[in-house]
DNA sequence: CACATATTCAACCATTTGGTTGACGATGTT
DNA sequence: AACATCGTCAACCAAATGGTTGAATATGTG
């Protein structure tokens, strides 16, 4: 029995998949475009976005033989919860309030990601 | 080589792990009663606490005989740090602040989540 | 000293994980 | 029809993970 953090956490814990996740914050992309700044077969690769899929990370949209890849924005907005959830028992912690503002607030003109 | 991402996200992707760092929110605790709620030896959660203190999400002091666990909730924030370099690509996400407000500004009475 | 308590260590085991390769089923192209 | 491309599947493998047990090591206590 995995539950929705397991797999959450269990996909984060690789850094093959995290790099796959900042691949995809640029745009939506095919499996194999995915795949080609790897050292490892695209077979592997595949897995990798299957286990992302699973935990919802991201989603799979099959047009013709090309399998898009999407990020989904929401998975990651479960852990923010569960983190916080900590976070709620320390001092309050401005840091981090600063930060959510300017992420949030920001002029939401979504410039790329700079690097 | 295993980064720091790795480590913390592989620490919270274990159920017994995370509901170790749930005990240690009330408290810090010594290892024996750390284990003493789960079902497995004491051996096992003396590996789980090593897993845990290597990921730099508790420390652990020894004081006697006792081994003294203590959360170290540095570590959870640069978890949060890495997820809302996720999260700040969103469209402006209001829901998501009003939790963070209440996690935030709380009165901290709430239960632990997933316990 | 003799004994109990707290914790780790070491060896072992089953399962999961992350990778490989080769074959395969769809879908496009010429 | 013939061929190329996209992606997954299946079988396999080595290494890591999560657990066990029993012995060992400190450290308290009567």
């Amino acid at each position: 029995m995995e539950n929705r953090l397991d797999s959450l956490f269990g996909a984060l814990a690789d850094p093959t998949r995290r790099a796959i996740l900042t691949l995809l914050l640029e745009d939506d992309m095919a499996v194999t475009d995915v795949a080609e700044p790897f050292a490892m077969s695209l077979a592997a690769i595949s897995k990798h976005l299957a286990i992302l899929t699973r935990a919802g990370l991201i989603s799979q949209e099959k047009r013709g033989r090309v399998n898009w890849c999407k990020l989904e924005p929401d998975a990651m907005r479960e852990l923010t919860v569960w983190v916080q959830g900590f976070g709620q028992f320390e001092p309050v912690n401005l840091d981090a309030f600063e930060r959510f503002l300017n992420a949030e607030l920001g002029d939401g003109t979504e410039a790329a990601p700079e690097a």
